[in-house]
Order: structure tokens, then C-alpha cells, then sequence
DNA sequence: AAGTGGTCTAGACCACGCG
DNA sequence: GCGTGGTCTAGACCACTTT
């Protein structure tokens, strides 16, 4: 892929004015005639761009009326974490315990690697999340190098990935695969989290797809969910 | 919308021969050119009909190659049970333990009920799913009266919920959300499910919103992972 | 009536996979 | 080299919303 794609250039141009504020939720986008005028361009490829748009629900169409920006559904099926009774009196801190670094996939992914992922190195990093100062969530994360260059620590946006992909590359979350399983703790894992060996913990093992082709992201999750349940939306 | 779209017929058309094995899974459609001649049409319209076959999930493209019939990913967002290797060889069966009647609603539903659901009475009914013979999920489910009526046991269909709702009221599941525990199961639950009292189980606290307005289905599982992994799965 | 998005035509050239 | 899907042009007409 060498030259830049006119309806990709077009989807990112609207992407980030969405995501600047310079055009607002609610409001309407220029015409698509318009666009094409300020991108010299015809129908059929904005509205491939727009098409793009609306896969990642940035935008809604109304036939007769225009493009109109919604509110992008927060945490798309993203797993959140969530205080017990809707208090909303807590804090959630993500420590990097582990930077992204080149390594080989770990064969405890549980979802089928493509066969291009299986030729790449990967990158892995992991995350401690924190609630209220207790480690609640322990988070391995893995994907594929020859789909996504590897990111700093420094790039990372408020200690997330999802916001650094969406914010600096344009890469959306357009879904995701999970296994859940209830284990007893391990040894390390009881000491990452600080609970005592063979408490029930929760385990899942996820695979994000992204708007990038090819490019997916592995999880492997620990989590504490005594106090504090994992919460999960996800609509079709 | 009186005159059919072209591009619907030509995605009717081939949804129906991939549901009839005309296109197997792993074979290839008919190119984008072949299909222009056999409807008479443009590249720009077959692809649109691709495109749609797409995002459902029927096909992927290959770039040089052409369009591959996959296997449809399963029940959008629904919980579904997993063989652990892949295996195909098991058999899950459903028992009604608890025909539909009507209650009062249980404090142990986590998500806040409408007004117009507080104001009814509801519907309550358990099943025990089995895999291989064994239980392995104990689910309780609530709805209210107000917004359906009471199903008779007589009617499920396949031992399945959604099913009867889908093929007999033409309902369908819009979305859902969950909160997942590990937890120790207790006594009853460790009776029911075959298993030791204190045994780390998965926990599901889940609200399916569905197409019809104010109608929403509570459910309560506990389930045995440590042989079958619950699996999960969600697209925009 | 004017403007918007939705569908569709009839081409063109390019990038990729394979023999 | 050939056939495949991917991108793009330059139009046309239709359906819908608003003025």
C-alpha cells in the first residue's frame, strides 16, 4: 500500500474533525456534493468514506436530510469495570507493568492465529488495573507486529491503548471474541493481585478486531471481581 | 419502499444459497463479473450486495482470489457454551427446571428495573443446560408480564428461548449487558451443577434488551467452566 | 422547488494471487 | 499473462425532507 487511498485520506479528515469538536455531535456534515467538490473527487468515493464512518458509528445517515455525528458508542463491548452499586466514587489507575516489547506469541492465546499473524513476531505488553489503589484486573496483551508498528509508553493516551489507536492511528474496536472461565488463583497471579492463593477469579481470554485489516489485539485477563464486578455492553 | 433493490435481490439471492449449501462453506462465489452477467447489472451494484454479505458475516473477500463462503459467527452477542479443543462431538440438551410462572421479582436481578416492570408482576422460569450429560449451566430468567406473555413450555423451541421468541413472535435480541463474577459456589448451586461446594464458578448477571419496547429478559447463570469455557461474541 | 442521501450505469486502471 | 477483487470517474435518476 504505498499511495494513501482518497476515501481513506477523506474518512480520516472527517474522523478527526469529529473527534476535535470541529464538528459537533448533532450536527450535521457538509454534503456529500460538497465533499467531493473539496476533495475533487466524485460520489461514490465519499460515500465510501461516509460508509466507513458509519461502520465505526461516528455518523448516522438520514436520507433527505444528511450525515449527522452521534455520540460514538463508548466501550463498545469493551469490558469495563464497574463499583458494585453504580457508586461512581471510585478511581480506576493503569499501571504499565510491562512495556510493549518484540517477543514470541504466548501459546496460552486461546483464539486461532491467522497465518499471517503466525509468520510475525508479536508485541506484548501488560497492565495492572487499579481501583480505589487495589489491583483489580491484571491484563496481558498481544498482537501481531507486522499489523501494527509497536506503540510507546510514552504515545500511550491516559494509560489506554483503545484511545492511543482510535486517537493517534485512526483504528477502531469493531468487535470482539471472549472466553470466560472461573479459576482458582494461581500463586503469581494471587500475588499481582494481592489476594490469597485459590480465591474464584475470573479469566477470559479475548480476541478484539479492529478497523484495520488484519490487525487483531489478545487479551488475557485476571480479575478480581469480589468487589468489583466486570461489566459488559454490547449491542448489535 | 415498493420496488425491491437490486442489490438486495442479488444478497437474497446468494444468503439463500449459502444457507442451502449451494455455496459450501470454503467455496468460492461466482466472480463479481460473472454475477454483473447472470443479473444484468454493474460491478458497482454486485458489490454492494457483496458488501452487505459481508458485514453479516457470509463471506470474506480475497483479494486476487474471490469471495469465500466462511462459517457464520453464531448468535450475535448471546452467551453460547464452547467445546474447549474445538471439538464438535458434544451434545448440549436443555432442561426446564422450573416451568414459566409468575412471581414476584427477586432481589438478586442487579440491573435496575423500569418503572413500568416495578409496577408488574414477572415471569420466572430456570433451565439446566447439560453438555455430554453433565450440567453445566444453571439459569434463572425473569420477565415482565406486562410487556409478554406468559410462554408455555409447550411452545419452546428446542428447549431455546430466543428461538420461540424469534420464530413464533418475531422478537429479536437487540443487545445486552452483563456483570461477571468468579465466585465459590454454594451448596445449592454445587448440588445442581454436580460439583464441590466452594468450587470457583463463572456468575452471570445479564439484561437482553430486545426488539420489542419495554420488553427485557433478566437472567441470572451459574456455570461450571472448568471443562467448557463460556464463549462470547460481539460486532457493531 | 431545491437539496439531501440512495441506487445504478458503463466504463477505467490498479494490486494481488496463481499458474 | 490472466482473472480476481479494489479503487475511482462522470454521470443519471429516484426517494425523502425541508422551505
Amino acid at each position: 500500500m504505498k499511495t494513501i487511498k482518497k476515501y481513506s485520506q477523506i474518512q480520516q479528515y472527517i474522523k478527526k474533525r469529529i473527534q476535535t469538536g470541529v464538528y459537533p455531535i448533532n450536527s450535521y456534515l457538509p454534503s456529500e456534493n460538497e465533499i467531493c467538490e473539496k476533495f475533487n473527487t466524485t460520489r461514490t468515493t465519499v460515500r465510501k468514506a461516509l460508509d466507513e464512518l458509519l461502520r465505526e458509528g461516528f455518523i448516522e445517515k438520514e436520507q433527505g436530510k444528511g450525515s449527522k455525528v452521534i455520540e460514538r458508542r463508548k466501550s463498545l463491548g469493551l469490558l469495563t469495570v464497574k463499583g458494585f452499586s453504580g457508586a461512581t466514587d471510585y478511581k480506576v489507575k493503569t499501571k504499565l507493568t510491562q512495556a510493549p516489547k518484540i517477543t514470541d506469541w504466548d501459546p496460552i492465546i486461546v483464539f486461532g492465529l491467522t497465518r499471517e499473524e503466525q509468520k510475525s513476531k508479536c508485541v506484548y505488553f501488560q497492565r495492572i488495573r487499579h481501583i480505589n489503589g487495589k489491583p483489580v484486573v491484571l491484563e496481558n496483551n498481544w498482537y501481531a507486529l507486522n499489523a501494527m508498528e509497536i506503540i510507546k509508553p510514552t504515545e500511550f493516551i491516559e494509560g489506554s491503548f483503545f484511545k492511543t489507536l482510535s486517537q493517534k492511528y485512526f483504528i477502531e474496536i469493531m468487535g470482539a471474541e471472549q472466553e470466560l472461565r472461573s479459576i482458582p488463583a494461581t500463586a503469581e497471579i494471587a500475588k499481582s493481585l494481592e489476594l490469597a492463593e485459590g480465591e474464584p477469579i475470573l479469566h477470559i481470554s479475548v480476541r478484539f478486531r479492529t478497523s484495520k485489516p488484519g490487525f487483531n489485539l489478545y487479551g488475557d485477563l485476571y480479575c478480581n471481581t469480589s468487589e468489583y464486578p466486570i461489566r459488559n455492553t454490547y449491542f448489535s
